[in-house]
DNA sequence: GTCTATAGGCGGATAGAC
DNA sequence: GTCTATCCGCCTATAGAC
């Protein structure tokens, strides 16, 4: 019965009671619905149904918690969301990229809160740096480089530069959500998305 | 003397005088580097070199001096810089591409405010719609517009879809500015911008 | 018009009971 | 571990002197 409970193997911030989860999921209503300096401590504890000083036991400070936060975020809940699915791996390019393109976009009307989380990661990037380069390695980095790896194997396509194609694609995409979606640019610069994706496919494709 | 002084024509938001221009100044440099709701009026006034009270008395409250700036800044001082400067009306594409993209992505370095500006806007962009809308009417449509107009202008490109390909063009590299530099990726996701430039203009030119 | 001073409330964070 | 109650500072906004 010596050391039941190692507390090096689980710091504060990391803890995983039920309680612990809770105020996570409270806090990323809040979080993502206000941004940092925006949210109050005492509705993160309403929201998750506890007090106040609950999160203070299971949390350093707000910006421990709010750190702790976006890290999860970042490792988990949206770290697949730029991957495809494995019956996505179509070998047909144009089908492939259309696949991928739409799931990008598919983001703002299915994961509701995906378009808050962009806000708050863009946001607050000049004052948390270091989570601005964690959205960056594991979202941005990873469909960076499994476009990369895909257009690479596609000798066919005779592609001079795959790694900065496989960019240029994305940032057309991802720029076309923000500008359409996240900044309420549909009325103002409006455009279809198939008209958007059909070109970017036929410009990279030759 | 009747009517010297119609306050109609200069509705107390868009006063001109010298007080409410330091305000705006002041402003400017507490909203952008601190966001929306990590700015204070004490900090906005003392910047400014006024007094609490004088702020109050030029702009209604918090939001009216925020909303007055960013629109100012909207249709001001940054909305010029997608456009090209006349001597850059070049004939060539390839030309003409590039300058595009080097000033576009110069920003990051010649105007150190215009990131922080587009964190705010994107921050924001959920609490403040209507100023993300005007970010987009005056600065993305305005580049797209050009771009398109350019492009269209060149038969001898034979593009298929000059309005979408300006998209393309610049949603690439606005997102390459987002990602290496507003976001920091430059290390974790390295690549040089010419690399991105030149695959760029070699896809859309064909 | 501009200031000083202050009202009134909400913020982050903690003490101490249980 | 979790709660209630509280500290104290900073917040937005305004009153009133000049």
């Amino acid at each position: 019965m010596i050391q039941r409970k190692i507390s090096l193997k689980e710091p504060r911030q990391l803890s995983s009671g039920k309680k612990a989860e809770a105020i996570l999921a409270g806090g990323m209503q809040e979080f993502l619905a206000h941004g940092y300096a925006g949210t109050s401590m005492d509705r993160v504890a309403t929201a998750a149904g506890v007090s106040k000083a609950t999160v203070y036991s299971h949390f350093q400070d707000k910006e421990g918690l709010f750190t702790a936060l976006i890290e999860q975020l970042v490792q988990g809940k949206f770290r697949l969301l730029f991957e495809p699915s494995s019956e996505n791996l179509q070998p047909e390019p144009r089908i492939f990229l259309r696949g991928l393109a739409d799931r990008i976009l598919d983001l703002g009307a299915n994961e509701p809160q995906f378009l808050n989380f962009m806000r708050v990661i863009i946001g607050e990037s000049g004052r948390f740096p270091q989570l601005a380069q964690a959205f960056v390695q594991n979202i941005e980095r990873t469909s960076f480089r499994m476009l990369h790896q895909y257009l690479a194997s596609c000798p066919q396509l005779k592609l001079a530069d795959p790694e900065a194609t496989a960019r240029i694609f994305i940032g057309a995409i991802v720029h076309f959500l923000i500008v359409q979606e996240m900044l309420h640019g549909k009325d103002i610069v409006p455009m279809e998305r198939d008209r958007l994706i059909n070109n970017l496919i036929e410009s990279i494709l030759r």
